[in-house]
DNA sequence: CGTTAGCACTCTCTTGACGAGGTTGCTAAA
DNA sequence: TTTAGCAACCTCGTCAAGAGAGTGCTAACG
């Protein structure tokens, strides 16, 4: 167990090279952050640190670093001293989103927006699942005799469509009869309920295949659209920061935001976590090319319909503000 | 005038620079693409091209790079030599996209996949202006007694929607009524026709205040839903090109496409292009951020709902594949 | 007149040397 | 346990020299 004050240094490290992004030495950390030792002893501290593994010196001769365990005391520290207990989100930012329109879509981008340039990282926005939400709505609307688009309305209020094509003729009327049938069968359950009830068979109105064309139609559709609604803006945010200045380093975290599949699953676990706010430092992160990265995300919204807001940025990253800035925003998304 | 020679020797210069990204020299030329004269002779040449704008050297005793002019002459040649002409789509691209489905999203999406992984390039792929295209059908869904959802499905199957927040308690039966006049007034018109006849004041069904606020909304929301509609990809594409492995050079263009309020105006002037395809080089951007990298881009659709498909890269872009790949995706997302 | 060979010149890039600056680890003393 | 002092180490900048690449010029050639 480390001392007091073996905390204090390598909390106040941790502090000076989130801001300078620069290798801290014994005399910087003495003098700046009054530990009120002589830079003598905060060297044999950090000796113990670097031992214990929570710094580490890019070469001999040059100041220290923290390690991904460095980063995790200090934000498992952070997270237990209430920080992420304060529910107010960042006044800046509800200024901000205040005027903002009630739509969920434009919500998302506004929010998206607003985390990116407070916490200086690439934030993503993604909508609460559709395939886990109620339906409440299911219209169909004719294109062609071999086509149809079909809009079906969530409880939350999300709207999601897709066209389908037909083999054989369909007539208007018919169309309309399946939409009086399928609104009777499906509206209320969600399409998890769906797809589970189908499974049993216990849906009667399957003998009719246009109905049970459109229903599948609906099920992959609800079940598709929760990876294509993420809102993703900062990019600029991370090219600003010195770990990205070669850009070799931001590659393999944009191979992997572009393949939506990755960034699909990548928050899976958010929800099975035991705090609200999730924190994944460095190579925490399940895949290797978002090792150099850290990752703070939590879910929102009520039930068990619900999006993930998530900031991502260099493992240097301003932890204290990045759990601020994303409670915050669950906070206003919640509220919507 | 310039010689034959001098545009052959320009020719290889750009697409020897194109390949290997490296200055090249008169030797190298000479030798590489079989000019049939020597390095003393093609230095002349080079010279006399130097003199007139069309290449430079970054500083004495490297080889030349092309410059703008370079690139624009080059450009020209290829929209002259009947490349643009090609309409069939490239075989590789045809292959992946017929695999994909009927939805104008997932299409539009793995459009701009395959245009970045063809191009090596950031791709942009915007929907048709839901604007200009005619009303096929709108539904009103009753969220509470004081909010709703309205949606729009366009001639050609785009749909819209957005949520409308009421001052007055509104039922469910006056939603209804407000849903079956709007559908006789609207439907059939575009969003630019209903604005046009609100202008002067026309349409009768304005006396209920309720529908024209529902008017209201559908004119703004189909407005701005042009912006909203595009996918982009192949930053990952970018960020390997040597001309941006340092970040500092990719910065100015990421603020630019992270801003919506640019990104849609960027492209206005595509349609007023004599030919199909436009190549913007460099300096030929109306903005100076885009000043260090070309875009290729044409419009798609019918009639006058034109979406448009573009890439972007750095000026040494392979703009003959560049060229056939927009192409090529104009057909795709043209007979959907 | 266009083309070619030869040659001096220029510039960048790499390498190695060197000193400045900053940080550490160790030792000994308080 | 803390502190002061000191030698050692490493990086980074500058500087100089040499290699390499390419040019421009001049003179000769067909």
């Amino acid at each position: 167990m480390l001392s007091e004050r073996r905390q204090r240094v390598l909390r106040a490290l941790i502090e000076d090279y989130i801001q300078y992004a620069l290798p801290v030495g014994s005399r910087t950390l003495a003098e700046r952050h009054r530990l009120g030792v002589s830079p003598a002893t905060v060297r044999n501290d950090l000796s113990v640190l670097e031992d214990a593994g929570f710094i580490q010196q890019p070469h001999t001769s040059a100041g220290r670093v923290p390690t991904d365990a460095g980063y995790r005391t200090f934000v498992d520290e952070l997270l237990s001293s209430g920080l992420a207990e304060e529910e107010r989100p960042h006044p800046s930012m509800v200024e901000e989103l205040r005027a903002s329109a009630s739509e969920l879509d434009a919500l998302m981008e506004r929010t998206s927006a607003a985390l990116a340039r407070l916490t200086d990282c690439l934030s993503i926005v993604m909508a609460p699942s559709v395939f886990s939400g109620r339906i409440r709505q299911l219209t169909l609307v004719s294109l062609s005799n071999y086509q149809a688009i079909v809009i079906v309305v969530a409880e939350d209020g999300q709207v999601v469509n897709r066209t389908i094509s037909f083999t054989d003729e369909v007539t208007c009327d018919e169309l309309a009869a399946a939409q009086n049938l399928l609104n009777r069968v499906l509206v209320g359950q969600s399409a998890r309920d769906v797809r589970r009830n189908l499974d049993a068979g216990t849906i009667e109105a399957l003998r009719d295949p246009l109905v049970q064309l459109i229903i599948d139609e609906v099920v992959e559709c609800l079940g598709e659209s929760d990876g294509n609604r993420a809102h993703s803006l900062g990019i600029s945010s991370l090219l600003r920061q010195p770990e990205f200045s070669d850009s070799k380093a931001l590659l393999p975290v944009m191979e992997v935001l572009e393949d939506d599949r990755v960034l699909l699953h990548a928050f899976d676990d958010t929800v099975d976590g035991d705090g609200p706010v999730m924190v994944r430092i460095g190579h925490e992160n399940p895949t290797s090319e978002l090792a150099g990265v850290s990752i703070v995300a939590c879910p929102y919204g009520r039930g068990d319909s619900e999006g993930v807001v998530a900031v991502i940025g260099p493992t240097r990253m301003n932890y204290a503000g990045a759990i601020r800035a994303v409670r915050a925003a669950q906070c206003v998304l919640h509220d919507e």
